[in-house]
DNA sequence: ATTGCTACTGAAAACCATTTTCATTAAATG
DNA sequence: CATTTAATGAAAATGGTTTTCAGTAGCAAT
């Protein structure tokens, strides 16, 4: 197992174990450019690890997105999916259009100026006047992709 | 059966028929301004129509939202919930901030102007740039209320 | 290195919201 | 009122996710 990956100090931080299970998911993640379901997860971690189960890339994942290096997304299409924080790995910040049609997801990078703005300011006001501490939020938008539409 | 609500034209124009349970469902929406779950429904309805199935909900739900008389939501809870679209019943648009431990949900309506305007913005921009046909958007505050932070 | 503690693991079973199946019933139309 | 066809309820099936449990492997202290 090698330590010097860059979510090491993140996991152990954390309390956690590195293990190779773990390794592999997050390998798995900062590889794609995809919204990967869990099924998905482990199907291609399962090419190069037949012995890690199912069982263990739900757990896992809910330990990735507990500390934050990974978010959980639901499209609408039954299974939840998962993809790497953007401040994990030089990603840049994105919001998604959905087609709700053929489940084609376009991660968008453009209009986000305005919208983290917005939201910041809204989440300012929301957090004085109802008392939440505000810990994130959710936008997106649905429609039918070129091809569905 | 009272062919007097304001929902019948709705049905019978979507070539829907007018039943004893839809119209059971529609009361209790209109009557809540909770978010009820299907469950939630499903026992509510029971109260005064023991006979009518949780299935018979469901799917009057899907009907219910297909035709844009009511909206489907996701609160991380592992549940769908469900409430009256606003324009048809004087109800106010609204957003959700939802409380990530005890699940409350506030509806509020302070800042939604603002943030209409900018998803209006955000959705022409995508449907030019992407050529989708924008359906739908959902944005959403997590967070923890006040007894829960 | 070896040990001991404890968290982690995989397999199978359980869970549980939702969907499907199918035989019966009731709404709408004329 | 009869006919057509959609709607219904019960039960079974579905399928993503979680739990259980006995065995395993990280890792800190020795």
């Amino acid at each position: 197992m090698k330590n010097d990956n860059w979510w090491c100090g993140r996991f152990r931080g954390c309390g956690y174990k590195l293990t190779v299970p773990r390794e592999a998911i997050l390998d798995v993640l900062s590889l794609t450019d995809k919204h990967l379901s869990a099924e998905d997860i482990y199907l291609a971690v399962h090419k190069k690890y037949p012995t890690i189960g199912l069982t263990t890339v739900y757990r896992t994942l809910d330990i990735l997105v507990s500390i934050g290096l990974i978010y959980k997304f639901d499209f609408c299409d039954g299974r939840a999916r998962f993809e790497l924080a953007e401040d994990s790995k030089g990603k840049k910040h994105h919001h998604h259009l959905v087609c709700t049609n053929c489940g084609r997801i376009v991660d968008y990078t453009d209009f986000i100026d305005d919208e983290i703005e917005l939201l910041q300011l809204t989440e300012k006001g929301l957090s004085k006047k109802y008392n939440f501490k505000i810990t994130g939020h959710l936008i997106q938008f649905y429609g039918l992709c070129d091809k569905c539409r």
